[in-house]
DNA sequence: ACCGTCACGGTTGAT
DNA sequence: GAATCAACCGTGACG
């Protein structure tokens, strides 16, 4: 089987089918199965994708793609099934080889959120002015994905996702039991929505721990139903604390991270107001989308002291500041450089190969990617999302990392515009973008670099 | 062409 | 330790 793969124009694909039947792997899903080093990003394709023109033909769903099944060495079990009850070592080193590979030639992790550094490029490209296609283009991620973390930003001021997996605690913890016990026997004509006020209003909980009404009145019937009754968490131990935190606290990812040593769960989930200890930032936070906002990251912390290392640790570990921080702004390269842009980077899951630690413009097919990361794929060259061969006007990887400390250039900033310029020439649809600036004024504007998700 | 939305298949972590 | 469940994820398709 000869299989020609290539770009014909930037978007479009020429595929020359010589032999049809052979490579197909069985059922009635035709695949192509590939070897994932392509020499340029390999992509799921449909069959309704293809044009007129297209000299593909088949009457089957054709999928090249890179996808987990597509490695090479095919004999290999599909990884992206569930994996739960793997070996925790096996899967880590089969995450750590297999990716997807979107249609745009992007990697991702199915079921795992985008590496942080790829989410705080989309936002970052979304202040710069640049439209949400383009940015999907941009980082090779797909239009819904960015539509749903800047909607998701813009919501809560948050780039992280949410707290992927867990139950949901119980709001109707002894402690608040007791406490709707204590408030019925002081007036046991008291309704479940004043049990829930006064628990509310008492500290008891929180609004966002606050039992329901019909909770409240479920624990009436079936709890405190007989008052003479012992509760019976009373009787046999303490009340357990109240959990420390709420349910939707930010999904931390869970490897090594400077920012989260522990690599637990950490944070609130955005929108969730966040305990003390949190640098907390009010949601009305000076111009929040502003590109100033993006990048008065200094300023801010300044003000926090989280430069300045006075709170006992430069920077806190808590992934909930740097949620806290989004909205405000981007942390400027000299800001975070007590965490630094590696460490930034090495985000989550996604560590960053250190010396040439590509860009986001440096995309590399699924199999490419070093894995040295559990959750892998993203393993490698993080932020690389672009190949070298990227069929995009982006080759400069306008927005790509310079590593710790050093500013996004203008000529960056100019491929950034330039890229956007040529997916669609459309001038100055956003006049007052801050993107029409020379990358200096942006910089002495702002006193510091722009951060990079990866270097 | 762009964008919001949603089904889907997947992962995760508490229970 | 496995199963279950409910949260989340990004993709891809649709309108």
């Amino acid at each position: 089987m000869k299989i020609t793969l290539g770009f014909k124009g930037c978007r479009s694909w020429k595929v020359s089918w010589e032999r049809a039947t052979e490579g197909l792997q069985g059922g009635s899903a035709a695949e192509l199965r590939l070897p994932l080093r392509l020499p340029f990003p390999s992509r799921s394709v449909s069959s309704s994708k293809w044009g007129r023109g297209s000299q593909l033909s088949l009457s089957v769903p054709l999928c090249i793609s890179a996808r987990t099944r597509a490695h090479p060495d095919c004999a290999r079990p599909n990884p992206s099934s569930r994996s739960g009850a793997r070996q925790p070592a096996l899967r880590a080193a089969m995450e750590q080889t297999y990716g997807e590979v979107n249609q745009l030639g992007g990697v991702f992790v199915n079921g795992r959120p985008l590496p942080n550094a790829i989410r705080l490029r989309i936002v970052e490209l979304a202040q710069l002015g640049i439209r949400p296609c383009d940015i999907s283009r941009q980082l090779r991620v797909s239009h819904g994905c960015v539509s749903k973390i800047l909607a998701r930003y813009n919501e809560t001021g948050s780039i992280l996702p949410g707290a992927i997996g867990g139950s949901k605690p119980r709001v109707t913890t002894p402690n608040v039991v007791k406490h709707i016990r204590d408030y019925k026997q002081g007036d046991p004509g008291i309704f479940a929505w004043e049990i829930r006020d006064r628990l509310l209003a008492d500290g008891v909980c929180d609004k966002y721990n606050v039992p329901s009404v019909s909770s409240i009145s479920r624990i009436l019937r079936n709890k405190i139903g007989n008052l003479s009754q012992p509760n019976p968490y009373e009787a046999t131990k303490q009340p357990p604390p109240q959990p420390a935190l709420p349910y939707n606290h930010i999904y931390q990812y869970p490897y090594p991270n400077p920012m989260s040593p522990t690599g637990t769960k950490m944070g609130n989930h955005p929108g969730v107001p966040v305990s003390a200890g949190h640098v907390s930032i009010p949601r009305s936070w000076p111009s929040a989308h502003s590109v100033s906002n993006i990048l008065g990251i200094r300023t801010f912390m300044e003000q926090t002291g989280a430069l300045s290392g006075t709170e006992g640790s430069a920077y806190s570990p808590k992934m909930e500041d740097w949620a806290g921080v989004n909205r405000t702004g981007f942390p400027a390269t000299q800001a975070v450089n007590g965490i630094d842009k590696a460490v930034m980077e090495a985000d989550i899951k996604y560590p960053q190969p250190t010396p040439s630690l590509s860009t986001v413009g440096s995309f590399l097919p699924a199999c490419a990617y070093p894995s040295s990361n559990q959750h892998g794929v993203y393993g490698g060259p993080g932020g690389g999302y672009l190949t070298p061969g990227h069929p995009w006007p982006a080759q400069g990887s306008p927005l790509a990392h310079h590593g710790p400390g050093v500013a996004v250039h203008g000529g960056d900033l100019a491929a950034a515009m330039a890229f956007k310029h040529s997916s669609r020439e459309v001038a100055d649809r956003k006049p007052s973008s801050p993107v029409g600036k020379p990358q200096d004024t942006l910089n002495s504007l702002h006193g510091l670099s722009i951060p990079t998700s990866s270097s």
